[in-house]
DNA sequence: ATCTCATGTAACTATCATAGTTACATGAGA
DNA sequence: TCTCATGTAACTATGATAGTTACATGAGAT
């Protein structure tokens, strides 16, 4: 179960694509989920979108949008809001959210970085290959923030944007997207 | 049972040290147990070291080993001998071998990447991020070798040597280094 | 009031990658 | 031919994360 119903903030593309629900969101990370959320979020602006729909539209469960959005809501990003009409809203304006503040909020320690068991060997060999190799990471994982922290959500709405405008003109081949 | 004999390449900190033998090497990546074998296997020199000699060393099993050091021989990385005298070498000098190259053998994708599953669902938000994580990882990954590519085992070799010098300075206070 | 919707969260299962293990075939000296 | 060591297949164990079920909590709608 994952198509789209006309009246949604997705282009209509009903009955068309559907995706297999069990074997979608199987190894494509935290961050990736987080920004497809996100970006859904923007598109809707000011109304709050229930996990449930984002889930349908991500091809994934409830619960695990609900557990994405909790990190990104103490970080400030999201907020949530119980009961009838509630649901998730964006914080701010997709131009003020770097994807690294989305990478910091989701804690993503270990996206990078393979984590590091202590050494209990003693070995000198050992030790000098763990300093190098986290110093090494610790570099990488700097850049790779400052990186993140120069693209902003609305980077990628532009993007979509873009795709859109292209997907429009070229209406006419809708099965060139099934490629 | 990871206890070192006076006789090998290691500094001897016999019945000082041990490892905990079933709770080591549990995530820290193909790329560090494969500079550590090649860091002892430099040390070794031309002299063939055993699988099993390795595991010894590295707290960990001898297949282990095996296999990691089989995507190293075939990347011409070090050679291996079978029967009696038998062993691993080194194939080429410890300043000759870029930690990148060892990246590359061990055709560590999914190291800093973390694989992406293709897209079905057709949403264009979708395809944009992708798009943009897939970039963002390729030009990381380009960072990464290339960084990788700067330093050699040589290097690590050095840092080794640093440290050796420091233990036999401090020798007189081996409880330090278990800290 | 209470009904319904939606979040918040705990607890469980499923899946995947990788480390660890066992077992055995193969090849090379002694 | 005996022993050592690689080469490899097949299995188990572990940990991370996605997916699922279930239920408590809170906030409007009736």
């Amino acid at each position: 179960m994952c198509s789209r119903s006309p009246g949604d903030a997705m282009i209509a593309l009903d009955g068309v694509l559907s995706c297999n629900y069990h074997s979608s969101m199987k190894r494509d990370g935290k961050l990736h989920l987080a920004l497809h959320v996100l970006a859904h979020l923007a598109e809707a602006g000011d109304r709050p979108t229930t996990s449930e729909d984002l889930a349908a539209h991500l091809c994934t469960n409830a619960v695990v949008i609900r557990r994405s959005l909790a990190g990104l809501r103490e970080a400030g990003l999201v907020t949530s809001v119980k009961g009838h009409g509630g649901g998730w809203t964006i914080a701010r304006p997709a131009a003020a959210i770097s994807l690294g503040a989305v990478y910091a909020a989701l804690g993503a320690r270990g996206e990078l970085t393979p984590g590091r068991v202590p050494d209990l060997s003693g070995c000198l060999i050992e030790r000098a290959i763990d300093e190098a190799l986290d110093d090494f990471y610790a570099e990488m994982e700097t850049l790779l923030v400052r990186r993140l922290d120069g693209i902003s959500l609305a980077d990628l709405a532009a993007d979509f944007g873009r795709r859109r405008a292209e997907w429009a003109a070229n209406a006419q081949t809708p099965a060139a997207l099934n490629g």
